[in-house]
DNA sequence: TTCAGGCCTGCAGTACGCTTCAGGGTCAAG
DNA sequence: CTTGACCCTGAAGCGTACTGCAGGCCTGAA
């Protein structure tokens, strides 16, 4: 599968995806002119970038285990364990993003919204 | 008060201040020796900045809004509107990591965890 | 053979929200 | 009258997540 395709597949720019391999998020086997060639399983892991992304990770947050996935011989119990660490940090963003839910609401309902602005807030994102 | 002082009340620097004026957000009295001079209530107004900042609006969005906001003979329900929107984005958002939790959770129980479905995911922040 | 279209590298530019720096003035205390 | 904490301006730099461009190779069709 050469970049365009993978780039077709998974909707994003050639140019997004070799920002990603520079930045360590993916990695690509070379053909003998040079070219990226790479598996089909790389339209899900740029989808599961992706998806992870808009969600509010940036791609530090999602790249900083994956050098550890590519150099694993058994990839799959190595992804499992990196994703369920992400089920922990999507948790603690859901909380986050309920209670700024609810700031969010309380003051929609009163009549100066800005009033007592102190109120503690959540981040959308970590240091954004 | 100084800017400094108004830095520290606020909880963020002098040069972040400083890079608000620059942007059209807060604006100061001068001293005669042109050091900034706030009214009290500028700690306030940047507590609502960061506030509205923290809510998902860029400093574009909330120097656009500004004006409106205090010329309004009743920015209560003007504000209130506005924050009702974010509500909407913020309930998006918390739908959407729920959907990827249960996505991520399938995968980690499966054998081949980057292996099946896409998740549909709003994004929160248009083309960011 | 020529041409389009895809691929390569490396580097510059963009937008946002600051931070840091260089170079210099102000002011109260010792 | 020097020290140190504070203030000023303008400009450059930084991190994030790309996009775009220059210059050039590879490949298949007309």
């Amino acid at each position: 599968m050469l970049i365009g395709e993978l780039a077709s597949a998974a909707g994003l720019s050639r140019e997004a995806l070799r920002f990603y391999e520079q930045s360590g998020l993916i990695r690509a086997r070379r053909l003998a002119n040079g070219y990226r060639d790479y598996p089909p399983e790389a339209v899900e892991l740029v989808r599961y970038i992706r998806t992870a992304q808009q969600l509010g990770f940036s791609l530090a947050e999602i790249g900083d285990r994956m050098p550890g996935i590519w150099d694993a011989p058994e990839p799959g119990p190595m992804i499992a364990q990196v994703l369920a660490g992400k089920l922990t940090e999507i948790d603690a963003r859901i909380a986050g993003l309920q209670a700024l839910r609810q700031t969010l609401a309380e003051r929609v309902a009163s009549e100066c919204p800005l009033r007592g602005a102190d109120a503690a807030v959540v981040p959308m994102r970590p240091a954004g």
